[in-house]
DNA sequence: TATAATATCACCCAAACGGGTACTATCACA
DNA sequence: TGTGATAGTACCCGTTTGGGTGATATTATA
């Protein structure tokens, strides 16, 4: 019987030696458990509930239903989990894309064990596992680009219209007439070619600009 | 003279003690070496480019200009820089805003030598150093969160609301008429708390909705 | 079975918006 | 010196939007 408590982990891997390899390295370690094991996405979202994994090992070349597809399926059935994917290579697209649907990181198949069960305690203990490469790609994608064609006056006023101010309540906020206030949405529409405030608003957030 | 070129490296920290020891262990690693130092990040704008560095260490509190503020200036100076934070305790909204502002990764001051050489190295390869919990915190604001009250047919029409479409176009693109689709954004705007389409949009993309 | 949520449609009205034109003034850069 | 970008102001006008109230049908869930 183990002192503390162990990881409870589950597994999904279509490839039976991979499974069977990966089972006994957790196994014979201190500290972890391979609760359920599922040979397919489809079986686990069946059967996981019963083994309350806190950590899951997701493949992500799965027969029928992908890894990634799987995740945000995964977590509306225990949403507290854990998923951290398995790959063979690390292939950045594909990973990142895994990480953007709720995956918390990633281990590289065949990497030595001891990689293997520092990642998935390092889960664990809330954090997210992964190489250097995957890091920066992704502290770049969260970052915000800032080069913008747009002045310091007109990104205030894009600033409020995303906030739903309309333009007599931005004009009290700015200092200045509702017309100027017009005149400049009017030129934020022109040089980010829309032509609404839901528009600028949305190009404006998703370049990372507001 | 060293066989391999050494990752150049400039400093900006007020703190005198810090800084000399700092650039005490780097200097006397092998492939690394200080070209620059400063006492603040004004003084560094007026002069970093003079010294080409790979890797800029980036105190953030600093007096004056605070390095967070400084992040985008010195990227203007030297786009390609990679910014390491230094920081004395791991503060997450701290590090958090300075990874926002374009920071590739931060290291605790004080850790052993090791760390910070092997941090260094990280980024100079494309990494970016961080704890593992600034790590899950960053992939987690960059997941998409999923969890909405909005029902499919809300979010399709929230969708095209953040495209600028208006009410009669989206009547037609949805085959309803314009009347549902004002029921429909009425509903999303109780919903959401809202009363206009850029702040649904904006509040919609800022959890990952659309 | 009843109640809630969803999806559909209708009418009204005041307020807000988008687009057009036109006029200053400042500042930087060529 | 003048040309462009930024900032501020003004007026007009037709369209769109937001908010109100009310109704019906379906589906899911308690």
């Amino acid at each position: 019987m183990t002192h503390t408590p162990s990881i409870k982990i589950c597994i999904i891997e279509d490839d039976a030696l991979i499974l069977k390899s990966l089972q006994q390295v957790l196994n014979n370690a201190e500290g972890y458990s391979v609760t359920g094991t599922f040979f397919s996405a489809e079986a686990a979202l069946e059967n996981l509930k019963e083994h309350h994994p806190d950590v899951l090992l997701l493949d992500i070349d799965l027969p029928g239903m992908s890894g990634i597809e799987a995740i945000p399926k995964l977590h509306k059935l225990q949403p507290e989990l854990n998923i951290v994917m398995l790959t063979v290579h690390e292939e950045s697209e594909i990973v990142f894309s895994a990480l953007r649907q709720g995956a918390v990181g990633y281990l590289v198949k065949g990497s030595n064990s001891k990689f293997l069960l520092q990642g998935i305690s390092e889960v664990f203990d809330g954090g997210a596992p992964m190489s250097p490469s995957i890091a920066r790609q992704v502290i770049a994608s969260f970052t915000m680009s800032k080069e913008t064609s747009l002045s310091d006056r007109e990104l205030e006023v894009l600033q409020k219209l995303s906030n739903g101010t309309n333009n007599k309540q931005i004009a009290e906020d700015l200092f200045v007439s509702t017309n100027t206030v017009k005149a400049h949405i009017k030129n934020i529409y022109k040089k980010l070619h829309v032509h609404s405030r839901a528009e600028a608003v949305s190009k404006a957030i998703k370049k990372g600009w507001i």
